[in-house]
Parts: structure tokens; sequence; C-alpha cells
DNA sequence: TTAATTATGGTGATTTTTACCATAATTGTC
DNA sequence: GACAATTATGGTAAAAATCACCATAATTAA
């Protein structure tokens, strides 16, 4: 497709402002909290074609005719990873020009955009997609977001975004839920926010009473006994209950 | 450009699968707050070209070659309106197949993706650009949120997006200080909440000990009479003072 | 001079947060 | 089987923050 000269008003600059042709792809950080090994989990591929080959990435795919961003998004992380409970949003979108070495120099070739999405999955369920590895990676590793290696693109930056926005989201809506097993104990959620926000975010105790007040956790008369100690009791979270608590701050850093 | 098949793994869907190509355009949902008037205005231009001409819609551009997004959303309002002091910041990115009637409908033309700003401006500086009706605008206007004309493309999801965003962020940062005169009243800071966020978001008096005793809003000496009753402090906002108040709510609804 | 108006700086009741502590119910050990 | 260690649970009291007011100060308008 040619390029079309821009509608002749700014006579100084039209011999050059051009419009841009974009190919558009998706970046997805995906998290995963693994609540035994108090974990922070980002998902990471292996690069195998240029640009950057040999070197981690974000499972990221280029949008194709008739896909959706979201749909994109989703393809992306259904490639590399066999989960059913997830949460996706979508996170920030970069695409100055220079940021993805496809692009030719001279500026007059087609400039990569990448629409960031952000996901959170169950660590328990989730599975690698060993076909998942022939999609233009070598490997598929999950790694500490605290020991992430060095990584190609603006990947690094994306995350730093997204790991802002996990921690934020954390605060105010109830994706936990959405990850955590149907059935949970007031432990495993506190591991499950301790974990992201880091040590010492809120009091044991105090964080349990604030949650119970709130009664959108039910007790469900189970329990379970998980190796010394008294046996917790098992919630399942009411999301009807929640409503009247959406946009408000859940707990405090 | 001729189209690229996409790199062959997936046999069933070869034939199909092929990357979109896409034009990628940004429209910013420009705020203004009157606080005399008390109304929350949104920047709108008359659309003179098709598709939707005589529409009201967002300003907006395509991207240039070479040009960053943000620098198309500082372009597309700069077009427009003249104005020193603004925020702006990126909202959201549209881009779903069909959101543009320039789109061919057998899914092989262009696709169309919005990467939507958001942008708060001076009230008392904003000047309309006479020039700017000439990029592609009949008219431009200031619609009150409420009051708003139908509009063209997905415009008014765009604005709903930036409405939350801008109440939202309002709370949470000093957003308020990028746009009020250097010194202000606290009433004037009050009615800049209260236009935003609504009626009866604070009383005023507590609203005015809670901002005080966070101390960065540091008192000039100098006092403003304006019309009767006793003359009010000018104020002005310390940045420096203000960091350690960085992501923390300044006011709750 | 007086009333109306706006700004300012309180007060005390209520609620929330915070730092703890005591007890209950289990497992593992001697 | 007694006892220690361990984990869960449900408190308490002090401190802090929120909330609904109110009294007074300093100006303009009548």
């Amino acid at each position: 497709m040619p390029k079309r000269p821009l509608e002749n008003n700014v006579v100084s600059l039209n011999h050059s402002a051009q419009l841009a042709d974009f190919k558009v792809g998706v970046d997805n950080v995906i998290f995963s909290v693994d609540i035994e090994q108090h974990r922070l989990l980002i998902l990471l591929i292996l690069r195998q074609e240029p640009p950057f080959s040999d070197r981690w990435s974000l499972p990221g795919t280029l949008v194709r005719n008739g896909e959706s961003l979201e749909d994109a998004a989703h393809r992306s992380l259904s490639e590399k990873v066999q989960v059913q409970n997830l949460y996706l949003e979508q996170l920030y979108s970069f695409g100055g020009p220079g940021r993805d070495p496809r692009e030719a120099p001279d500026s007059f070739g087609d400039r990569y955009l990448s629409v960031s999405y952000f996901s959170l999955v169950s660590h328990t369920e989730a599975r690698f997609i060993a076909e998942g590895a022939k999609k233009g990676a070598k490997k598929i590793a999950w790694y500490e977001v605290g020991q992430l290696p060095e990584l190609a693109f603006d990947h690094r930056e994306i995350i730093n975004y997204g790991h802002r926005r996990l921690k934020n989201k954390l605060e105010y809506s109830p994706i936990a839920f959405e990850v955590l097993p149907q059935r949970f104990t007031l432990n495993d959620l506190y591991q499950f926010y301790e974990t992201v926000l880091g040590q010492n975010f809120s009091d044991y105790s105090n964080f349990r009473t604030r949650l119970l007040k709130l009664g959108f956790l039910l007790d469900t008369g189970h329990k379970v006994s998980r190796g010394a100690g008294r046996p917790a009791s098992l919630y399942r979270f009411d999301a009807i209950a929640f409503e009247p608590f959406k946009n408000r701050p859940l707990v405090f850093v």
C-alpha cells in the first residue's frame, strides 16, 4: 500500500509528514502466585527467531485480520500455557518510533506497536503447553520478578508497568479470587497478598478481621488440616456480597 | 505492501490467518474544569469530512512517521487549543475489527486502532485556535460532560473511560495543581474537586483540615477578597513536600 | 450601624486502624 | 498418654482518622 500524503494544510511539513503504517502486536505480562514457596512469577519465553533470538521475552503475537486485541492477548497466553481460571486486562500501549529493530531505519517502513496486557493465572492449574515451544519459543519458564534475565525489546519496561498494576489491582479488586481455588483458607489468602505486596503489608490477625467483617467471605463449614496446628476453616468468595465494595480499597499497604 | 502469510505452524489456519495492517490514531479526551460555573467540560470538534461528517467527535489525529504516540496526542491538542499548563496521559487502546467505517468490510484492508489519551488543561488559560477549525473541524466547542451530543465512532465509550480515570486520578494524584493558577484559595481547590467528583464528596471544613494537615499546601501570606465575606488566604502547591504522598489517596469520596 | 456573607479554626462523638494477647484445636515427640 | 510445638481464631485497648457539626473572624452590602 502506497503512503498517502497528508491532507495538505501544513505547507512546511507537506513533503515529509506522512502517515505511518503499523503492525500491531500484543505482549502479555502473565503473573502467577506460588503461595507455598512465596514466589511471584512471570512467564517468559526464550525467543527462537530474530530479532532478539536467544533472548528471553514476554509471550506475544501480532494481531491477525478479524481478531480483536483482547482475542490476540488470549491467544498469546493459550499458546503457551493451559489454564482455566485467569484474569486478563489491557495494560498500556508502547509505540514510539524505533522500539522494534524490524523497523526500517529510514522511518518509512512499518512501525511496530505493542498493546500490552496483564494476566493473572492460577498457579495450581497452570500447565505449560509442549507444543507452545514450537510457536517461536525454544523454552517456556516461570521467572521470579526479582530475578529476571535480560529481556528483548522494551519488555523490561512493560513488566515494570505490569507489576505496578498488579499490586494496585490487588488492593482494589477481587482478582485474587479469580485464581485461588474455589475454597481456600484465610492463610492462603494472606500468603497470596503478602507474596504480591511484600512482607509486613499487614498484620495477619488484623487482615483476618478486616476481611471477615466485610462479609463477602463465606465459611463453607469445612475444615482442612495442613501439618501441625489447629485445622483452618475453608472459605469461599461471594461475588454478590462483594458488589458494594467495587472500587473501594480492601487492604491498605 | 503485500500481506505476508503467517509463519506456517498452524496448518488448519494457514490459508486465512494473516496479519492485519493498521493505521494508528490518537484520540484525546480533553477535560477542563470551570470552577466559577461549576462545570466539567470536554473539548469536542465538529467533523468536516467523512466518515461521520457533521458529527461531534474527540480531537484526534493519525500518527505520522517518526512521531511518538504521546507526540501525536500533544499535537492533536495543540492544533485545537492553546494552553501552557496541562496534564496528559495515555488512557486505553481501542482496536477491535470494525470500529472504523473506513475499514474494508472483507477485513483485508487496513484496520484503525485508536490509542486514547486523557488531558486536563487550565480553564483560565485555554484558548481555541482559530486555525484549528481548518484542520478537519468545522467548529470547536466545550461541552459539559452531562450534556454531550451524539458522537462519532466509539468516542462515547472513550469518554466514559476517560471520565472514570479523571475522577480516580484526582483522588490519588496532584493533577489539580497542574491546571490551577500558581496561587489559589482553599475554596478554589474545593470547587475544583466538587465539580469533578460531584456534590457532597466531602464536607468543606473537613476537606480543609485534611489537606492542610498533609503539609504540601503553603500559605503564601497573601490574601484575596472576592465579593462579600472574609478574604481568603492564597496557597501554593509544594511539589517536594508532596513526595511522600505519591500513590496515596488524598480525599475519599 | 447592622445584616449578610465567606473564611477559618475548632470540638466531641463515632469509627477505623493498629499492635498486641489469650485461647482453641490440632500434630509430633517422648 | 502427657506435653510441647504449631497454627487458627477471636478478642482487647490505645491511637488515629473520620465525620457532623459549631463559633468566631473579617470582610462587603444595605
